[in-house]
DNA sequence: TAGTGGTCTAGACCACCGT
DNA sequence: CGGTGGTCTAGACCACTAT
């Protein structure tokens, strides 16, 4: 309804493909064709068939056509923001989330770094550890910048912190940097996490932006070595 | 020179960012002005801008303008698909590659799952040890459809594949679905790297497709655990 | 209210691919 | 050659932000 009409192409598009009416190594209409069926310009249809390609459902090639590919039905989100309550709603397992600190601390001097504050502000701190399948196989370290988040609670931490920041405080996560890397475990992870001899984990520290450009929460997420998995999706730049 | 117009925008703005002309936190001038400055119309100046926003140089913000924002001075690409030469290039060090085997082989049944390929194909095998600093940590095992490559040397495996494939054969590389998780070492790991006591490496599996979306390498690489990193570079999408 | 970015249109020309 | 997608234009209206 309040969609904008590419979006609502884009999704026509895509529930077409999902449902096999436009099955994968098949040409989707032309881009004049398209125009006709959905009585809208050209440009408006390019901007829903840019979406699908940036999104690996389909590739468009130059006097040929559009194609639709076989990718796209990831398990896991294309290069993904995704929270861990969809995630555990996603793999359908059993899960939970342990929440062993909540509170509001002075930023050390690493913090202060990573999340471009002084002294002068208060951060909250939440470790979490996730459960799946009855193990511990993940710890999150997530940082908030308090004059974002005025108030949060345990409750909060153990449901979805980032439904409540965007559906209660109308909070606009915008985008992140992620990095990956894998490290020798702390004496935290040995604490909260069901390690099973792993001597190290995978480290994916998040730096996450809010629309208006503003570094707004740091996040350390800490797995265990065997239930790591992370697809990405990348398209390669011919400038 | 034949460059695009929209894209010799993008470059122009991008090196004045990278120059300090638009320094990060600054506003870049709105688009009514750059349609001025640039003497085109409004639409080639937002492909341009959401170019630089799509590489997390700025963030548009309705209303408001366009902020420069302080990431997107990455030692490491966005969302990175890089050889290992345009890699060992920006980080400076020694390195060298090791070519271990670069062969044509008759798929097995997890690499015709792989390559979408079947027993009647033939599919060049290429084994290397990436060297860096004195210290093989990473082993990477290519596998191309012999369909698009007729020919391969020890010589070009030795400096870059990519390059002779993109130069030489003018195959034109658009995408990859990547998956990362840490696995076991194998015997292969132990004989041709480095491990210096790690019991497990760090697995990217690329599946490489083609400009007009056929399946054409499937590549692992394996890195010792110390030694990975990777960066990437997520937008929230709000659909 | 004036200025910003977001969407949308109707047309144009081009480079590329097939026949 | 006709059809495809890629680029570009000049205009319009809207939603949002500032003042």
């Amino acid at each position: 309804m309040g969609e904008n009409k590419y979006l609502s192409i884009y999704n026509d598009l895509l529930s077409k493909i999902k449902n096999g009416i436009f099955q994968s190594g098949m040409k989707l209409p032309s881009e004049n064709q398209l125009v006709e069926q959905y009585g809208t310009s050209r440009e408006t249809i390019r901007k829903a068939l840019n979406l699908l390609s940036e999104h690996g459902y389909i590739q468009k090639i130059k006097g040929k056509g559009s194609i639709v590919l076989d990718v796209g039905k990831f398990d896991f989100p294309v290069s993904g923001l995704i929270s861990f309550k969809e995630l555990a709603q996603k793999i359908g397992k059993p899960s939970r989330t342990i929440v062993y600190e909540c509170d509001l601390v002075k930023p050390d001097e690493k913090l202060k770094k990573h999340l471009h504050v002084t002294s002068k502000d208060e951060v909250w701190k939440v470790i979490r550890a996730r459960e799946i399948e009855g193990e511990r196989i993940i710890l999150d370290k997530d940082f908030f910048n308090k004059q974002f988040v005025p108030s949060l609670t345990r409750e909060i931490c153990e449901d979805s912190i980032y439904e409540y920041l965007e559906e209660e405080l109308g909070i606009k996560i915008s985008f992140a940097k992620k990095e990956i890397s894998v490290d020798e475990c702390t004496e935290e992870d040995k604490k909260y996490l069901d390690l099973k001899g792993y001597t190290h984990v995978v480290v994916v520290r998040n730096y996450v932006y809010l629309d208006d450009a503003s570094l707004f929460q740091y996040t350390e997420s800490r797995h265990r070595l065997d239930k790591f998995r992370f697809v990405d999706f990348a398209r390669r730049e011919h400038l």
